[in-house]
Parts: C-alpha cells; sequence; structure tokens
RNA sequence: GCCGAGGUGGCGGAAUGGCAGACGCGUCGGUCUCAAAAACCGAUGUCCGCAAGGACGUGCGGGUUCGACUCCCGCUCUCGGCACCA
C-alpha cells in the first residue's frame, strides 16, 4: 500500500545543460561598475599537478556555495580562479618524459582540471582566469620584483641557506620543516654559502604582528603560528670587553636582571671574532670543532635531545656590571642566525646553559630567588621569576624591575641598550630552476648590479628546457648602461612570490599597463572570504601580507591586509593518507560525477563531515545523499507521487519549520558549517513529506515550502534546483532569485516549554502560552498526574525556584 | 618540553547550560516481486520488563548549578603546530 510510482530526474540530462546555461548567460562574471555591494570570494589558486581530487574539490565546492548565495543574496560577486602554474613538479615531470615541456605539462592538466572543475557545476569568471607562467602574468611579477628592489626590500647577500639536495636548489627557511625540505619531508637539507636574492621581510616583522589583531575573522590557529613564526622577544644587547684585545663581544639577552650570574660566554662556531680571539693552544681543538659543526646537518644541531658540546677558545672576557673575568667558548647550541650570535652563559637560570656548564665543570650561581621555596639549592636552573640575589646595588629588586634598572645603568654607561629581535628572517627568493620567473636583474664588470627596464619587461623564459645557467643565448646580454658584454641572472623567483599577489591580478587581468589597476583593487580588495588548506599557514599567507604592506606603503593600495576572513578547510583522507595521485588513492571527481551526478557529489562532499576537520573518504553515504535529492524532486515536482497515510497535518508547523530552515542554514552557510546546514535541509525535506503523507493541502504555504527549500538548496545542488524552478514555471533563472527572508514572527515558538521538577527531579514538561504568569505555572504544574505521583498527592512544602522555563517543588 | 584542537551509539557526526544521540550511513523487520536488486514504510544507545514503565549512559576523578556533552579544577589519551631563538 505504500507503493510509490517510480518517479525521478536524471543527472546526466539535467547537469550538461544547465552547465551550459549558465556559461552562456555569463552567469558569474563581476562588474566592476556595479552598483551592488562587491563581495569577493577567493578560494587558493591551485597547482595544477594533474591530480585534481575530491579533496580539492570539496574546497572549491565551499567557495562556489559562498558565491551563489551571495550574488541571491543581491551582491556583486567577485570568484575568480586561477593557477600556481610554476614550479618543480613540472620540472619533474619533464625529467621523467624526454621530449616534454613543462609548459605542455602544465597546459594539459589546467586544461583536465578545467572541464572537471565545470562538469562539478562550480562557476568562476573564467574572463579572470589566471597563470602564472604565462608571459602577460610573471611580466608583472618581475615588475614587482623591481619595485622591491627600487624600495630597498630586495638584495642580493652571501649567507649559508638551506639545500636542498634533491630539488638542487635554495629554499627559503619557512620551507624548512624540522631540517627537512617541505617537498620532501625524507630529505634533510644542507647548508651552503651562496650569494642569494632576499626579500626584506624582516623590516615589516614588527607591522605583520601588530596587524594580526585586526584579523578577528580568521582561526585563532593560524594568529598563533603566525605569531610564533615571527617569534619577536624584548631584552637587550650587552658589549664583553675581551681581555687583552681591542673588539668586545656583543651579546643578546632577554634576562638583563641575570647578568650578575653569567659565568662564562659563548659564541656560535661560525662568529667572526673566534679567529681572533682563540689563544694559541686552544687553535686546533677550535678549528676542528668548526670544521665538524660545519658539516652537521640541520637536524642533528637542531636536537634537544642531544648532548651539549663546545669547546674553550682560552680567550676571557669582562662582564660589564661586575668587572668579573669569565671564559669564552664556543658551542653549536648557540645560532649565528638568531641574535648577535653570542650568549652570555647564566647557568642558574637558563636550561640550556645548565646542561652545558654541568658537563664542562664551569661554575653555577643563584642570581634570582625563587619567591617560594628553599635558596640556594639549585638542582636545576630555576627560569621563573623572583628577586635579584648576589646582584650587587640590584640585590632585592624583582625580575621585572630588575629587567629595567639593568638596563638603565647599562644604556647609561654606554656598554648595552635595550633591543627586540625577531625569529623571522629574510626571505630568500633565488631559486636554481628552469621553471619560474626569471630575476630580472643583468650583472655587468664595469655597472655592477643593474635593473631591467620595466619597459623591457618581460624577461621571457627561454623556449628550450634546460638550466638557464647553461643557456648562454639567455644569459649573454650586452649591459643596459655601457654596451658592454654582461650576464643575466640565471635563477628563478621563489613560486611564492607569484602566490602573493595573484589575487590582485584577478581584479584588472588583462591590464597590460600596470600590475593591477589600484582603482578597482581598492574596489574589491580586501578579499572578503578567503578559504584554503591549513598547510599555508605560515608560508603563503605571511608572504601575502607582507606584499600587501608593500604595495600599500607604495601607494598603490589602500588595504593594509589582504584578506578579512579565513576558512581553513580540513584535507580529504583515503587508507589514513591525504588523497593524492602520487599516493594512489586519489578519487577524481570525474569518478564521483559518474557515480550519482555533480549534485549528489556536491551535497556529499559538504556532508560528509564538518568541514574544518580531516576526513576519511568513503562513498557509503552517497546513495543516502543521492536519494534525498530525488525525495526533493517528488515532493517539488511530482507531490502527487507522496501517498497519503494519515490525517493530522499541522499547516502551522510547517510553516515554522520553513521559518527556521531559512535562518539555520544561511546561518550555516556564512558560517561555514556546510554539514548542518544540509542536515537542516534534509529535516526540512522529511517535514513536507510528512505534512503530506497526513493529507496536507497544497496551499500557498506549501507553495511557499516548495519555493524556500529549492532556493536554499540551490547553492549546494544547483543543477536540480535551478531545473525545479523552471518548471514550477518561476521567473527568470534561479541564480537570480532572491534569497528567502528569515521571518522571525512565524519562527517564534508561540509557546515555551516549562521544565517542572520535583525535588529537583525532572518530573514533566508543560507547553504553557510564553507570557503566562507564574501563579499559572504553577497550577499547570500541580494538576499533571506525573508531578502529582511525585508529589504523593500532598501539597509542595514550597516552591523554592521559579524561572522563565523551570519550576523545582519540594514535597 | 611548550602552544593549540579534540575524546558523544556499530560508523560519519548533531546539540544559546534545559527531553543527549538531530541528519545520514549501516543493521533488522515489513510492502512490492516467482525471486533478487532498487524503491518505499517502520524499528534501531545499553540494561531490566510481555507491556506500561524504570535504571544507566557524552575519556577518568572532583566541583559549580534546580539542571552539565556544554562552565571550573585535576588527570588521561589522541591529533596538529613549534621546539637549543639566548
Amino acid at each position: 500500500m505504500n507503493a510509490t510510482r517510480r518517479t525521478g530526474y536524471s543527472p546526466q540530462e539535467i547537469e550538461p545543460k544547465w552547465q551550459r546555461i549558465w556559461a552562456e548567460r555569463g552567469v558569474l562574471e563581476a562588474d566592476d561598475a556595479s552598483p551592488k555591494p562587491k563581495y569577493y570570494d577567493l578560494v587558493m589558486y591551485p597547482y595544477p599537478s594533474g591530480d585534481l581530487t575530491v579533496g580539492h574539490a570539496r574546497n572549491y565546492v565551499m567557495g562556489d556555495i559562498l558565491a551563489r548565495m551571495k550574488r541571491m543574496q543581491g551582491m556583486e560577486v567577485l570568484h575568480p580562479f586561477g593557477w600556481d602554474a610554476f614550479g618543480l613538479p613540472a620540472e619533474n615531470a619533464a625529467m621523467k618524459r624526454p621530449g616534454l615541456h613543462p609548459e605542455t605539462w602544465t597546459r594539459e592538466n589546467i586544461a583536465k582540471a578545467t572541464r572537471e572543475l565545470k562538469m562539478l557545476g562550480i562557476l568562476y569568471d573564467w574572463d579572470r582566469e589566471v597563470t602564472a607562467c604565462m608571459p602577460d602574468y610573471y611580466k608583472w611579477t618581475q615588475w614587482l620584483f623591481l619595485l622591491f628592489y627600487e624600495r630597498g626590500l630586495a638584495y642580493r647577500a652571501m649567507s649559508p641557506v638551506n639545500w636542498c639536495p634533491v630539488d638542487k636548489t635554495v629554499l627559503a627557511n619557512e620551507q624548512v620543516i624540522n631540517g627537512r625540505c617541505w617537498r620532501h619531508l625524507d630529505v634533510e637539507v644542507e647548508k651552503k654559502d651562496l650569494e642569494q636574492w632576499f626579500f626584506r621581510i624582516t623590516d615589516y616583522a614588527q607591522r605583520l604582528l601588530d596587524d594580526l589583531a585586526q584579523l578577528t575573522q580568521w582561526p585563532e590557529k593560524v594568529r598563533v603560528m603566525q605569531t610564533n613564526w615571527i617569534g619577536r622577544s624584548e631584552g637587550a644587547e650587552v658589549d664583553f670587553a675581551v681581555v687583552g684585545g681591542s673588539e668586545a663581544v656583543r651579546i643578546y639577552t632577554t634576562r638583563p636582571d641575570t647578568l650578575f650570574g653569567a659565568t662564562f660566554m659563548v659564541l656560535a662556531p661560525e662568529h667572526p671574532l673566534v679567529p681572533q680571539i682563540t689563544t694559541p693552544e686552544h687553535r686546533n681543538e677550535i678549528d676542528a670543532y668548526i670544521d665538524k659543526a660545519r658539516k652537521e646537518t640541520e637536524i642533528d644541531r637542531l636536537s634537544t635531545e642531544r648532548e651539549k658540546t663546545g669547546v674553550n677558545t682560552g680567550a676571557f672576557a669582562i662582564n660589564p656590571v661586575n668587572g668579573e673575568k669569565i671564559p669564552i667558548w664556543i658551542a653549536d647550541y648557540v645560532l649565528m642566525t638568531y641574535g648577535t650570535g653570542a650568549i652570555m652563559a647564566v647557568p642558574g637560570h637558563d636550561e640550556r646553559d645548565f646542561e652545558f656548564a654541568r658537563k664542562f665543570g664551569l661554575p653555577i650561581r643563584e642570581v634570582i630567588a625563587p619567591p617560594t621555596g628553599p635558596q640556594g639549592t639549585l638542582r636545576e636552573a630555576y627560569v621563573g621569576p623572583g628577586s635579584m640575589v648576589n646582584s650587587g646595588e640590584f640585590n632585592g629588586l624583582d625580575t621585572k624591575t630588575g629587567f629595567e634598572r639593568v638596563c638603565d645603568s647599562l644604556e647609561k654607561r654606554g656598554v648595552g641598550k635595550r633591543a627586540i629581535k625577531y625569529r623571522l628572517r629574510d626571505w630568500l627568493i633565488s631559486r636554481q630552476r628552469y621553471w619560474g620567473a626569471p630575476i630580472p636583474i643583468i650583472y655587468c664588470e664595469t655597472d655592477g648590479m643593474v635593473p631591467v627596464a620595466k619597459e623591457e619587461l618581460p624577461v621571457l623564459l627561454p623556449k628550450e628546457y634546460k638550466p638557464l645557467a647553461d643557456n648562454p643565448d639567455f644569459y649573454n646580454v650586452k649591459c643596459p648602461k655601457c654596451g658592454r658584454d654582461a650576464r643575466r641572472d640565471t635563477d628563478t623567483m621563489d613560486t611564492f612570490v607569484d602566490s602573493s599577489w595573484y589575487f590582485l591580478r584577478y581584479v584588472s587581468p588583462h591590464d597590460a599597463t600596470q600590475p593591477f589597476d589600484s582603482e578597482l583593487a581598492n574596489h574589491w580588495m580586501p578579499v572578503d572570504q578567503y578559504t584554503g588548506g591549513v598547510e599555508h599557514a605560515i608560508l603563503h599567507l605571511l608572504y601575502s601580507r607582507f606584499f600587501i604592506k608593500v604595495l600599500h606603503d607604495a601607494g598603490m593600495l589602500e588595504v593594509e591586509e589582504p584578506f578579512m576572513r579565513l576558512f581553513n578547510q580540513g584535507m580529504v583522507k583515503r587508507f589514513g593518507q591525504v588523497m593524492s595521485k602520487s599516493a594512489g588513492n586519489g578519487v577524481s571527481p570525474d569518478e564521483l560525477v559518474a557515480k550519482q551526478g555533480a549534485d549528489a557529489g556536491r551535497v556529499y562532499e559538504m556532508f560528509i563531515g564538518p568541514p574544518e576537520e580531516d576526513v576519511e573518504w568513503t562513498d557509503a553515504g552517497l546513495n543516502g545523499v543521492a536519494r534525498f535529492l530525488q525525495r526533493v524532486w517528488r515532493l517539488v515536482i511530482e507531490p502527487d507521487s507522496i501517498v497519503v497515510e494519515g490525517g493530522g497535518a499541522d499547516a502551522v508547523a510547517l510553516a515554522r519549520k520553513v521559518a527556521q530552515t531559512v535562518k539555520k542554514v544561511t546561518d550555516d552557510y556564512d558560517t561555514f558549517r556546510f554539514n548542518t546546514a544540509v542536515a537542516y535541509l534534509m529535516e526540512l525535506a522529511n517535514a513536507m513529506q510528512d505534512y503530506l503523507q497526513r493529507g496536507g493541502t497544497r496551499d500557498s504555504g506549501w507553495d511557499h515550502a516548495v519555493q524556500v527549500l529549492v532556493k536554499l538548496l540551490n547553492p549546494v545542488a544547483p543543477h536540480v534546483a535551478e531545473e525545479m524552478w523552471e518548471r514550477l514555471g518561476a521567473e527568470g533563472m534561479l541564480a537570480d532569485a532572491a534569497w528567502p527572508e528569515f521571518d522571525a514572527a512565524i519562527a517564534a515558538e508561540p509557546e515555551v516549554t516549562v521544565v517542572v521538577q520535583v525535588a529537583g527531579k525532572l518530573r514533566a514538561r508543560l507547553t504553557m502560552a510564553a507570557g503566562a504568569s507564574e501563579k499559572k505555572v504553577l497550577d499547570a504544574a500541580l494538576a499533571d498526574p506525573k508531578v502529582r505521583a511525585a508529589l504523593d498527592g500532598s501539597k509542595p512544602s514550597k516552591v523554592i525556584y521559579v524561572q522563565d522555563r523551570l519550576i523545582n517543588l519540594v514535597p
């Protein structure tokens, strides 16, 4: 008797139809001149690696849902897409297949991925597509390099750099994870001394740190990670005179209040003063240690497990606060790249110094007494606050006051000063690779470093795929200044340079005169919503923020932060690993769409779990989602197929459900809670089906419910929603329809539930008019049979608690 | 070690301090069928009970509260990030 006539729709028929119509009508082409409020909806542009998976697609579906909803809400939406198309995987692919050019490989992958995105019904303004490896894009990357150069923010320096032996290129500090290459976590990076280009991001350290406070709509996690990465610390630089030498050793400390506890000094092995101060009898030992430290891998040197090593130089320094003569050692736990490359060692109040002192029998002195507990029994370093002892005139001061007084004293005597240090280091952007934007600099014997004139850009990559340093046709040029033989820089730029400004190119992608149109950038920026993986929490996001600040300072942009709201979606895993073609566990959008169509695939991607959490892919629930869409179709298009099974349909309850769903789904789409949004849509469909099964009439209330369901469904399942909209005979496209408004009057509960407890134990729940008086509530409670039973027939001795929605009776 | 997030049915997961387990998957039962699949209808936290009903239940131990998955304290486990940064 419950047999239902076979009904439904075919995704294969309607999906291509609507994809064609959307493209023809340019549904998501952004109008720069629109009077509507703007909404910049950005997804992180991908590397076109050729293995677009349902994991990537999940991210783009989220962006698409938001774009479609914001459009229906009356906003002018900019939802562009592009390709982070320079980079090593293309070169690796070319090396595997001789004769294959990185560009060919990249273009093929872009074509394939584009087709898959369109097949999922994801709408972008394709007219604004940006491809980082195209000359009309990297021309402007080079232009921006020159801007940085002019502003003194690009410099060349010889320095020990991180070298990935597999990729055969240098890496920025951010690209070294635990001493290993970010692209190959099994490969330890080496240190090399090379002259390379750097961007002076450290000039912006304080602003990058301060402005994090503005980014209230970023995940706390990302802000903390950036804060730690920048790593600000406050302390003092102090000069220690070398006994018998002319030079002083400058150290950096965050604890000037422990200066009296310095019983020795430690210099980094690479410290330039080491050769000068080393006494003859220690020379051999010192040289051997330096040699050993140089050979050590980053991993070894950074290991905190390792026992301390070091060597005495034989030299002594004078502690400026008490004139004490203390030995100078070298040890690899002091890093040349942080602070001044030299420390005063205070073993009493620093764990590392304590360990070192223990091992080499150096004196340990307590100069900070803990607020409680025994004094003078240092069995480990005490690093907490306390009061100064054994510190001459400063005795008795607390840690904080001591810090200030010691600094004052040092500054007065000219032997030290307050200083702020950052962990952040300058951004190394040179790469010894072919597939990137060439650095537009020429080296001339006479004129030195000569930037290529901006009118001469782009410096084109030669067609032939081979290292630029091996390509004389590329590097042999005449000096722009003197006309004599000169040589081009044969390095290319880190691809993170490309990705630091691509979102600005979207505002004027065809501009042939400048990287971006400032007026349009000021119109569209900042990005309202940025969506992408948390793996870029430091690298890409920090670099982009830096770029925006530089462009702001150059007068090209009003904003100082690029991304207002950031969302990091979780990764899609399969068999416990992140999905990818190379790992052999990828599921392509093609495969997903082939099963139940694009709409079901989209809804399923959203329903599989909370968007910010990693999810394990299984398509077990895909059929359930497809069933849900078919059920919606029947309710909307074929309601006669629903068999009436009983009476008691409640039109008021349905109306309330509709209103509540509008609010919940709107909020959830807005805040990226797509999984619960889908659940609420399912609840509404269930309620509507129940209404019909109970013999509900298809009046205007029903029509309203139908319209709301179709509209709310549209962002996540646009093809079927659009088709239903058309069949309902509604005017215009659904894509242009107005978003349903939340009706608080209908959604409001006309009644409240009052909880009745007896002796603190729940006995009944009564439905009451919202404004019912306390007396009425009490009467109703006493009338309830369960409450009576609990009271054993007697009257309550007192009503101990009456609140809006609760009453507690004591027998 | 430090910082951050988390621990809820067979599974994915819901819950402004107010009926824990929404929604879905799976499983079980039913309708249809010669049969199966699909589809549809129903049941489904655990335990006791024929039932009505009752007891117990959100990692562990305390606390606040009329009431705690939710707030506080302590512990534990898992996952992410950072880690000799002076």
